[in-house]
DNA sequence: CCCTGGCACTCACCGCAGGCGAGTGCCAAC
DNA sequence: GTTGGCACTCGCCTGCGGTGAGTGCCAGGG
């Protein structure tokens, strides 16, 4: 077990680190911060903490860094979350409330994520599978095709064509609507399923045959998974990464266009609370030398998804952390006004 | 007037100089292309194009690299488009036929595009506003609150809210669902304010201010140029770019999150064929160092929306310009069928 | 008049050596 | 356990020739 001194050293290299970017030596430390003792001690400290390895020297007789596990023992026992202060809070509600649509709120929240981080910026839209119905329309296209709108409670509209077996009346159309509706509405995605299972046998036989071919479409749209869609911005964050730039910069650029590594990515983070994966953490190995901090955000206290920043390992972790924690919030409670 | 061979020593400089991107030399330029001449007349003709301005050099007694005229020069007069080989357009068209809806034409075309030309490639959703109808859907939410669902023919789907000023009745609803398609569908979006302009008059007095509500939000819907969206992909191949990385790479990055900027140099390139724009042709700073060619495609004969790529001044034009024409033939394909 | 070979010149690039200084590890003393 | 001292390491900067690709100019030949 590190001594409390050690921790406030190690405490202090990353801040110095996040700080300058640059290699931080035991002088420095004892100037900038006041520990109570000397250089010397200060050296002894290192060293202890580059045995256990929470720090690491990038050359010899330089000065050290934090290692992913410096940073990890940093987020987890050492630094706290930074709140936001009243007058940002403001700003971002400010910033929110403007928005129209669903649409809007997310490209808005990615803008003001990147913006507060100076980081990328990542927004899952709400997920279907844990919203609830607001309603489902079917428009009759032609006589043997119909369009199938569901409208989620979070404002979002997915639509697909179905191709009936057989010509469906508009009375018939009008009557699975309403039945329809009146099953689903305001429940949950996952419970539709068992909601809808015997709506066929309501039908005339002729008519059953359409039922199914909607109630299987319907489901369709409802377990598509890959449809989970995201917003990304705040890519020319990426450019104050280091000096070392292409080797860093391009895997990262390669990781946020695989939309499907990222919604892993943010899958793979705890559902409840606020995750942060540093550096080798990330499975993904692009992402080796950046950290995640996400958290989900949801309209009523569940959350339906997820939002999050990449940034470099040597990011300002507690301010990030506020920063994340507070747009959730915030993106909450926009999501369940409207 | 430029002398036909002097003609060719441009056209071989840019051709070394995107294959090299190093400065082009006139014994290299008579060793890889025979020109018939000798490298002291070669340079008698660099020392013509560079007082004319085509081309330039970095440094006294380095090579010469051309300048955006002799880009322009180039791609006007010197370069044909390299049409695409057949495996090329069979696999273009493999990819693109697996789409199963809007979004995901656009998303393919967005990779496939990056993926052939090895740039950052943009590709703009189908414009409403060339768009034509194919059905507008009202449903009701609460006694004084709609939902107006527009349905195009190019499978976008737009949704928006509508408070009404007095409660609506379902017959009325119906009523007016009704009246509305029968006059839009299949219209074109130009068209719809002249077809439903005396539509209020057909109804009750008390159900005018509600119809005349829920018309100007379609007709708002219709117009709401900055509804126009964008996908963009192949990012990660700005690195390909030089070696004077951050400071090319952080401008265009910038540029391309400003989707407004991007909007509007697509909507300055010309209605019809391909645009090349060459440097400071863009009138947006950040891009001063970077060419975007960009062409429109539609479903008919006719341009419902744009897509292209940006990369550097420095790239190989007939094959990019190529690439460009062929996806957009292929997608306007697809649009059509679909 | 245009092309060509020759020639002197420029200047970016490379490798090398030397000096500087931040930072370290170790040790003896408190 | 802490401290000051000290020798040592090594990355970084700077200055210095050497090298070579490339140029501009000029005089001579088709």
């Amino acid at each position: 077990m590190l001594s409390e001194r050690r921790l406030q050293v190690l405490r202090a290299i990353v801040q110095d680190y996040v700080g300058t970017e640059e290699p931080v030596g035991s002088k420095a430390l004892t100037e900038r911060h006041n520990l109570g003792v000397s250089p010397a001690t200060v050296r002894n400290d290192m060293a202890a903490l580059e045995d256990e390895g929470y720090i690491a020297q990038p050359h010899t007789s330089a000065g050290r860094i934090p290692t992913d596990k410096g940073y990890r023992l940093f987020v987890d026992k050492l630094a706290g979350v930074k709140p936001m202060t009243a007058p940002e809070r403001r700003a971002i509600q400010n910033f929110l409330d403007g928005a129209v649509d669903l649409d809007d709120v997310v490209a808005r929240t990615v803008r003001l994520l990147a913006q507060l981080t100076r980081q990328v910026a990542v927004v899952q839209y709400p997920s279907l599978t844990r919203s609830t119905v607001r309603h489902v329309e079917l428009l009759s296209l032609a006589p043997a095709r119909l369009m199938l709108v569901l409208i989620t409670d979070t404002g979002r509209v997915e639509q697909r064509m179905v191709d009936c077996p057989a010509p469906f009346g508009e009375t018939s159309l009008a009557d699975l609507r309403a039945r329809l509706n009146s099953r689903v509405a305001g429940r949950r995605f996952t419970d539709v399923p068992r909601l809808v299972e015997d709506l066929p046998e309501a039908f005339d036989v002729e008519d059953r045959g359409t039922v199914s071919t909607v109630l299987s479409s319907l489901l369709e749209t409802l377990v598509e998974e890959n449809e989970e869609r995201l917003m990304i911005g705040g890519t020319a964050n990426l450019t104050r990464f280091g000096h070392d730039f292409p080797l860093t910069i391009r895997p990262v650029l390669e990781a946020l266009e695989e939309q499907v590594v990222l919604l892993k990515l943010l899958g793979e983070a705890g559902d409840s609370g606020m995750t942060v994966r540093i550096g080798h953490e990330n499975a993904y190995e692009g992402l080796n030398s950046t950290s995640v901090v996400s958290v989900g955000y949801g309209s009523g206290g569940e959350a339906v998804a997820k939002l999050g920043v990449v940034g470099p390992t040597r990011m300002d972790y507690p301010g990030t952390m506020g920063a994340v924690r507070a747009v959730a919030r915030y993106v909450g409670q926009i999501l369940a006004e409207s």
